[in-house]
DNA sequence: CCAACCATGTAAGCTGTTACATGATTGA
DNA sequence: TCAATCATGTAACAGCTTACATGGTTGG
């Protein structure tokens, strides 16, 4: 059974600290953070079937009767092995917001996700599609793009050029802690 | 009836040049711009479906067997009402492919869409969303937000300030056509 | 002739949305 | 008490994906 972004997210922000289903819908309502919906029809089946699959088990507190989801074992596994999994061009090219939020909740993981080594990787394939990009351009013969087309591709090309500069700042913030290369 | 963001897209290729269903499909297949599936299972029934609503014609030429999908009156006026739409900031806020699809597509419009103007107001949305990213990072007690956190967030700013750098470089191709000031 | 590509579609299934329904708790 | 908010869910629907089905054309 595949797990969504939302499932990840929910799994996630249930490591970090286990909450009600409530209590969750309004991370999602507050936070900058992950453009995920707080409706309740978004949630509310996301979450049983993350308990279906193993992952969340919807337990009860000793004394009050209010339930919270907590990860389970199984969940913490498939959370750390999607944290880790290093990024590829793809993903990249058609869902940076998925790396972000995999970055964000590397926090999560503690010293089980190797940030270093995930920037690392994200750095890689973001140099990989700009190639790619630049490839494109120089591909088109020169009246083929007009202004528009042209500053469309650069619109992109400036958004993955502003994620490598990122990219460089938030390895060296975590380089502290670890050497690492490419993978 | 809601028009898609591929309705849009495939209005828009019809409008610059009347292609067949499978000359739709390549376009997404090649192009760099718009990330959307080039699957038939995606794109035949958004054809249909535009063609029930009388946006899109299905024509066959005089001569050969071969129909292609042309664009009515309707589907010419819903579309510039598209382009022509300010960009609002929940639009920057989680759905910028679309903001630049729009613009993109501007020069299918010809003069019916003041690129000018857009910018403006994709500027301004711009701006505004910034604004209360900082508020947000300033609303954080320092300690709230982790290394992690913060990197997060600077990353969602870094990416919306390039949007802005290149609006202005964008405004600037199109200022020359015409002077205007945000609504 | 046969593989590869052109070309169009349908069916099942998954996700998420909107809207509705329900009831408990809390503060003015 | 009454409005607002807490809290959880369901039902209908829209949209896209994957996979399958089908047949025509073309080049080696």
């Amino acid at each position: 059974m595949r797990i969504t972004p939302l499932g990840y997210a929910l799994i996630g922000l249930s490591v970090t600290e286990p909450r009600t289903g409530y209590a969750l819908r309004k991370v999602f309502e507050t936070s900058p953070l992950g453009a995920f919906s707080s409706s309740p029809g978004s949630i509310y089946p996301a979450l049983a079937k993350l308990v279906k699959a193993g992952l969340l088990v919807h337990v009860s507190a000793t004394e009050s009767a209010k339930p919270i989801y907590t990860v389970t074992g199984a969940g913490q596994k498939a959370f750390i092995a999607w944290l880790a999994a290093p990024v590829e061009v793809e993903d990249v090219a058609n869902e940076v917001d998925n790396v972000l939020l995999r970055f964000a909740f590397h926090e999560a993981a503690g010293d089980n996700a190797d940030t270093s080594q995930f920037l690392f990787s994200f750095k890689f394939a973001l140099e990989t599609h700009l190639k790619n990009l630049h490839a494109f351009m120089a591909s088109e013969p020169g009246e083929a793009l007009s202004n528009h087309g042209r500053l469309a591709v650069e619109n992109g090309i400036g958004g993955y050029e502003s994620q490598l500069i990122w990219a460089d700042r938030a390895l060296n913030v975590f380089s502290k802690h670890k050497i690492g290369g490419p993978k």
